[in-house]
DNA sequence: CATGAATGAGCATTCATTCAT
DNA sequence: GATGAATGAATGCTCATTCAT
């Protein structure tokens, strides 16, 4: 489920080759840092090119606009994250509620607020700054894989959920994790706000 | 409660007279619908009074900049939002805990996906597009305001909340909410999420 | 000579009745008030109605345009100062080539340098700001009496100018005094620059 | 010492391409044509691009802004203009005051007066039109090029200078140059003019 | 493939002036 | 006379995108 498929249309070239790799992961990285160390306000397909090092017309041999190369970097993100959601599924198949609770939302609370400044940078772009809806059915995609996973992974002591309740629960976690970035809420990222979470999601998920 | 903390410093001028008012309401109404029906991309202050039928100088007698318009539409919004709430808690005082979750779970979604245009336009524009983090402490102000509620408002049947406990509470219910709009999910505004998150309340806010 | 020629066709009434007279010293005196404390960039019709205390349309009961209200401070400053310089002469009569050469560079370092602010700010405004030309032959109107005292005034030790030789002789101090304020030059209102200026109109005026 | 402190932070890139440094002439010379033929206040952006035949971006891939084209031309002139007065002195080194008097008053006619267009234009543009007092700067630089070159340049006859001599000598000229522009003076030009200020430059630095 | 100069539609904002009340 | 809300043309500037070299 961890899908290859988006990025095939979004770059108008297959990256084959290491310079092209190279390519695509410089625009990538300068993106990042110009998000990160000078706004999104300053994220312009020249200023991008200028860190990358590079012209502006090579970014367009590599990308159809501006947009597409947020949605990119973004669904390269969600690769990632799928990925690595399924795994934590998989990894903990046969603990307790407890344990799978407490593993998901020490996972999410460590990429919400405690990843190296790329990812994070591109979350809080995707959250808070973008006018491109586009992006959102992107990150709606790792909230539905969540929710699927909710469902799928039936364990001890957990109620049989609904679509409606697997959808309310990822939303309700992944949610609360958005707003303390979106605030900047002094919450983000402490042990109380962790502890909460937990107790808030087994409350959600354990059978009656 | 509701705040006379107006937007005094968001306008230029009190609208003191009949036409002043009128004028300003007109903005907001123009601002509303060139958001829903033409995107925020289209949202111009030429086409602001181009559609509110004046000339662009007279938004400037009243507004200092763009942003002040949407400013001042959603500290309006906060403020209605915060009274609404306020009203609501004080006029379930005394119900079982079921039938408050019930009041607000009903009184939130159809804020969020029933109440008409102009509202639900603001909160798309909230939420969904602009790179105005200004916008974001007045909208965190309404949920900061709804955790302080739930924090006043002990009911039968409830657990003692601590701060950390009922900012989740505020923030996974209006969350999941908010999830709905941005991903524009066919979940919203069905009776199901509606029986869901009442459910999903229920569980965070019973003592155990 | 000291004509009050001017003003008239400048003023769209003629300030006969006392409240009159005060609305015209009072938009003198905010506008000179804007330049001074807000720079000339501020100096706007709007504002200096705000800062008069009346609103715009009065002050264009008063004055045709923006530029008429400029115009006619510098008039009544020329007239003034056509006043001054006339009234220094006749009080010179007499005195040696040396004393009265003293006297008038005394009186427009005094001018130029030392007045309080309203007509330092009006003679910056006219030199350095203004993109109206105008102005400047108003200006001109006080370089060309101090020429004609000059050629009127024949003094013992003078040589007798011709009108070049007068022209030359008053656009070479006044010329120098104008730049002391254009370039805001460490020199201006310096006693050197007194003793020096002197120095150069006794080099100018006396016979070989 | 005709400076290579060039404009280099007025231009955003350095012009190495020949088709560069023809966009730059182009950008001066219709600014100059603007200014002269329209007058200063038709002086925009849009318009100097359309005269220079391209677009505005072009403008400001070469200027970070309007004013820094008028910095530039007027750097550029200042820099000629040293070096023309740089030439001068040395060329009339040895020669009598009287002669190098006549060599000066004769080139700084021909400058104010007489020049093709563009520097007159840009002399015009200084002295009598901006409210840009970073442009007076870089003309106070001309002027104190030449006092610095009057007390240098010890010649037979001439009274040692002291720096505000100097200041006076170069002032006094320059100003009543400059007035002749500012005033539109029927004298501007004339064989009159010429030899008066001959006599006055005499009078200013003979020896006593 | 890469370049980067050129494009130009489009935007937010200002302010002298008018005129209905 | 006085008011001040309304006007709207005009301005400086940006930036995603193109295409000749």
């Amino acid at each position: 489920m961890a899908g290859n498929e988006q990025p095939i249309d979004l770059m108008l070239k297959s990256p084959k080759q290491q310079r092209a790799k190279l390519t695509v992961r410089l625009i990538f990285e300068s993106t990042a840092q110009i998000i990160l160390r000078e706004g999104i306000d300053r994220l312009t397909t020249n200023r991008i090119a200028e860190v990358a090092g590079f012209s502006v017309g090579t970014l367009y041999q590599y990308f159809r606009n501006k947009e597409a190369i947020l949605l990119a970097m973004v669904s390269h993100e969600k690769d990632l994250m799928i990925a690595e959601l399924d795994a934590l599924f998989a990894r903990t198949e046969g603990q307790t509620l407890s344990e799978r609770v407490t593993a998901l939302v020490d996972f999410l609370m460590q990429t919400f607020y405690q990843r190296r400044a790329i990812r994070r940078t591109i979350a809080r772009a995707i959250f808070s700054q973008q006018p491109l809806p586009s992006l959102y059915s992107v990150i709606a995609a790792v909230e539905n894989h969540l929710a699927a996973l909710f469902m799928a992974s039936q364990t001890d002591g957990m109620r049989p959920l609904t679509p409606v309740a697997a959808y309310v629960a990822s939303r309700g976690l992944i949610g609360t994790l958005r707003a303390g970035i979106l605030e900047q809420s002094p919450w983000a990222g402490t042990e109380a706000l962790r502890a909460e979470l937990r107790r808030m999601m087994m409350a959600i998920l354990s059978a009656d």
